[in-house]
DNA sequence: TCAGATCGTTGAACTACTTCAACTATCCAA
DNA sequence: TTGGATAGTTGAAGTAGTTCAACGATCTGA
């Protein structure tokens, strides 16, 4: 097909070794990215969540995140401060909070979406749309659900 | 019950997002395997870099690790004080050190190298070998260099 | 020989992330 | 009504990563 070079790097170059060196820095550019307004990378990810899903139980945010419940109140302070996103008791169970987006958290939302765009292309600029969206597919099916009790193994 | 906590991948993604949310566990995983032999994630990095070239300047080292001069030394001091790793004055230049591995060296990166090799066999177990061909080779095009002052245009 | 640069080193300050224990308010079931 | 569980919150401790300034030893060019 194309004339590119095959194989750049050396033979033995581990898949993990290129994950570990290109994934650090792709991670630290989507980082910033996800903290373009202000936001930290994490109030971004929590905004991005919250915008595809409208509003969510905390605790839902939570687990999607991945987050520790101390560290969410933390973020979900900031992002309410900021009028990005509101908490509110639900009805149906004064315990729990509900939390939906704003508008302005729309709105910083998409200036986030665009960062990241950018970061994509710039990272993703040697390969074309078909390229991306078979690399999108590919990380997709990577297994990072650790609910695989036997996979520390060696 | 937790009717809203399950299905959360699903039409919008970025793939900047998947790499945010999927890069970090990947990362966690990789760098788990790097410390398998009680070694620090980073030390585990020098070392395999250390065992494709066999010995290199501190400062090469230092460049292709992208790690500040006072980090280095202290993985050095430690790769050391185990008895994976050498270093020695250039007798042409004194002020440099040549980092050298050591034939302890070798076994504990090849113990990496299989660590590696399982998280991921672990990983990509739904991938088969051809995708997980392809994925490092978009993975390897991924531009990460950033001292292409020209690459952020837009 | 001298001045300035380079290499490795030390130490400290600073930031961010993680984890945990304890507490309040609320729900649910017996 | 009561006991135990759950949701969210607070605060603190511990860990790890980053950055920077300063220093001694050494090289280089004038």
């Amino acid at each position: 097909m194309r004339d590119m070079a095959e194989d750049v790097h050396s033979g033995t170059d581990r898949l993990g070794l290129l994950l570990a060196r290109h994934g650090v820095i792709m991670n630290l550019r989507i980082r910033e990215a996800l903290g373009v307004n202000g936001l930290t990378s994490r109030q971004g990810m929590a905004l991005m969540h919250l915008a595809e899903t409208g509003r969510m139980s905390q605790q839902a945010l939570l687990e999607a995140l991945g987050l520790d419940p101390s560290v969410l109140v933390a973020v979900l302070n900031d992002l309410e401060r900021e009028g990005l996103a509101e908490r509110r008791r639900d009805p149906a169970d004064r315990r729990r909070h509900i939390v939906e987006i704003t508008a302005a958290g729309r709105r910083a939302s998409s200036v986030v979406e665009d960062a990241l765009a950018a970061v994509e292309r710039d990272l993703f600029a040697d390969l074309d749309d078909e390229q991306v969206a078979q690399l999108r597919g590919l990380l997709s099916r990577v297994r990072t659900t650790p609910d695989d009790p036997a996979c520390t193994e060696a």
